[in-house]
RNA sequence: GCCUCGGUGGCUCAGGGGUAGAGCACUUGCCUUGUAAGCAAGGGGUCAUGGGUUCAAAUCCCAUCCGAGGCUCCA
């Protein structure tokens, strides 16, 4: 199917003569059209399969469209010359009828006449959107037809739910969020707002990505494909250490890490109904005999080892985890900086639970592995996030206490999606959002309760009775860690924007303490300082650069160092002037200063600075 | 994918049919520095790539690539 569509001022149509026999009986009458959308159509050899679905797919176009250039009126013009394939002409006089039918429900409509010529006269109003072509197909995959018609026809309702519980069933009006007060709660507001209205422009770029590229973390590569970001020295080093406190985390929850193949066999039976909802966001790879996939979770590599093992009921909860580095070809204009990628490392934990009831103790269990992670990055909990909760109805109904629970251990209120029937692989999920400086929402942290995976991959467990079980799944993640890199660089511009300097965490800066040497003569004594303080695992370097102390100062600033020392003179004599990353300036002794970041980095991870000591030696990758 | 805007020294950007500009960075020299930018000189760019128009293209046109924002989407 291809549609042209005009946003015109006026047309006006005479049917002049048939062109083909079966053209429709009518009236020879001319018609004019103010203010429209003409829609010229040519319905397709390869649309015959499928009239009906093409049809509705080419209402929905027409729709959006409609509501881009915000008109009431469409005109449905057959125009078989759009076309070098066209269907017969039975069919498409079909989807034309079908098309004319649905959109009737919502627009004022007319059909042009089918299978005449005609002479026509329009006007288009010339205005950025008034001209746009649209080739609409339907995948060959039936099944995945059915998983987006399903998805296109759920039913959300919309709530607020307390911690203790209370059910607030929210509206939208004029762009309004109601039913709810929202007073003490303007995230969660922007929140609802986000997922109900779908409001979502943004003014400018997210300011992450300017910092991103200051503190020489990360950057674009062109060299490559668009969302796959190169990491320098300093943004490897903070991305190693929050992935290595996510693995100590799951660890202690006493998950197995794992590691499994990044490409999958297209035609693996086990991937079928999985992949084909998601058609068009595979990158694939062909190797000399396969065509394979890319993973975009790591479920794929973690079912199949549990297909394989054996597992007995008292193996329960079995739980895996992986920092699966992971591939989404999203859409071009879906990806912004480090927020969303199409590769990117997804810590993701599976736990394979008996029953509902122990999913639901496994589920409480590891809420706390997620927030113990997002505090120890530097996140307040739960003050800057938000909780969406997104249920079943069915699900919602047996189980309205533990959707009580889970809200009761984030303490805020939290918004509450009810869908009238289930179509993902989940009954219910729940995940913690962020609002970015742009309020635009992004999620961290989430969790599942999947009742269909275990059936599809063949994952059994032997129960007491000797009998061969499905288990239920849950797939938990922190939040890809490209992510919280972005969440930590958007909390910082949001200190910036209250006038307060901004930071990382202290032991995630890459450098924590920066010695500036007030002259080149100062510069030794200064590196047997540095070697002590390295001994205590602090990440420590020297501006030795023939430059005055109030440039090296400030260039330390603008670093983000939490801890600056000038050297020289007095230094040499052991009496430290520490200055700290709120400006005030402290006497400290070399061992003060040591406990003091031991103290404040205790039971982190820790790694080497992955540089040069001193920073004559120190390449530029970004001027 | 579609719409809009952009791509000019390492970085940030100005300019714009007829010898290519600034600040920062870099190199060199002077200064020998005490808590957010010392002074001076110098080197460095086939103006994203490929076509086209023109006597002449970095500038105008087309295509492609890359980036940003929007639409849509986010398993």
């Amino acid at each position: 199917m291809k549609i042209l569509a005009l946003h015109s001022d006026f047309l006006e149509v005479e049917p002049k003569k048939k062109a083909i026999k079966t053209a429709e009986d009518i009236k020879k009458e001319k018609k004019r059209i103010e203010e429209c959308l003409v829609v010229f159509s040519s319905v397709e050899k390869s649309d015959e399969d499928q009239p009906d679905q093409i049809a509705e797919k080419t209402v929905q176009e027409i729709k959006n469209i409609a509501t881009q250039v915000k008109t009431e009126k469409i005109v449905l013009y057959p125009f078989v010359h759009l076309s070098s394939k066209p269907s017969s002409p039975g069919t498409a006089l079909k989807v034309l009828k079908k098309i004319d039918e649905l959109l009737s429900k919502n627009y004022q409509v007319y059909r042009a006449p089918f299978g005449w010529y005609k002479s026509f006269e329009l006007k288009c109003k010339g205005h950025p959107l008034s001209e746009l072509s649209r080739e609409i197909t339907i995948g060959e995959n039936q099944d995945t037809c059915k998983a987006l018609k399903a998805e296109e026809k759920i039913k959300s309702q919309w709530y607020i739910i307390e911690p203790n519980g209370e059910l607030h069933e929210l509206s939208i009006e004029n762009g309004k969020v109601t039913g709810f007060n929202f007073k003490k709660h303007k995230n969660l507001e922007k929140f609802a707002l986000y997922e109900m209205a779908k409001s979502r422009a943004a003014p400018k770029a997210p300011p992450h990505v300017q910092i991103m590229r200051k503190l020489e973390i990360a950057d674009y590569e062109e060299g490559g494909d668009p969302g796959n970001m190169r990491f320098y020295p300093k943004g490897k080093l903070i991305k190693g250490l929050i992935e290595e406190l996510i693995s100590t985390k799951f660890a202690e929850y006493g998950a197995m890490e794992v590691e499994t193949p990044i490409m999958y066999d297209y035609d693996h039976p086990c991937f079928h109904g999985y992949l084909d909802r998601f058609p068009a966001r595979q990158y694939v790879v062909h190797s000399p005999n396969k065509k394979l996939f890319m993973r975009f979770s790591a479920c794929f590599g973690q079912f199949l080892i549990a297909r394989d093992a054996t597992i007995s009921y008292k193996d329960l909860p079995f739980r895996m985890y992986e920092l699966a580095k992971s591939f989404r070809a999203e859409k071009r204009g879906e990806l912004t900086g480090l927020r969303r990628l199409r590769a990117f490392t997804m810590p993701d934990c599976h736990a394979l639970c008996a029953n509902e009831q122990q999913a639901k103790e496994e589920m409480l269990k590891r809420f706390q592995v997620s927030k113990s992670v997002e505090e120890d990055i530097g996140l307040n909990f739960p003050e800057d996030l938000e909780l969406g909760v997104r249920i079943v109805k069915k699900f919602m109904d047996t189980n309205k206490d533990f959707v009580d629970a889970l809200v009761k251990s984030f303490n805020k209120p939290a918004l509450l999606e009810l869908w009238d029937k289930q179509f993902f692989y989940f009954t219910m999920k729940y995940e913690w959002n962020f609002i970015d400086c742009l309020d635009k929402a992004s999620a961290l942290a989430t969790d599942q309760i999947d009742v269909e995976n275990a059936e599809r991959y063949g994952l059994e467990y032997t129960d007491k009775d000797g009998q061969k079980k499905k288990p239920l799944i849950l797939h938990q993640s922190p939040g890809a860690t490209e992510r919280l890199i972005y969440v930590l660089l958007e909390k910082a511009q949001m200190q910036q924007n209250k006038g307060l300097k901004p930071s990382l965490p202290l032991w995630l800066s890459p450098t924590q303490v920066r010695i500036c040497s007030v002259s080149q003569e100062f510069n030794e004594s200064a590196l047997k300082l540095i070697e002590q303080l390295k001994k205590q695992n602090i990440r420590v370097d020297l501006d030795d650069r023939e430059l005055t102390v109030g440039k090296k100062i400030r260039e330390a600033e603008q670093e983000w160092i939490p801890y600056i020392l000038v050297y020289g003179e007095k230094e040499q004599q052991g009496q430290l002037t520490v200055r700290e990353r709120n400006g005030e300036q402290k006497q400290l002794s070399l061992s003060e200063l040591s406990d003091r970041i031991k103290q404040q980095t205790k039971n982190k991870p820790f790694k080497q600075l992955p540089l040069p000591t001193i920073l004559s030696k120190r390449p530029i990758f970004l001027g």
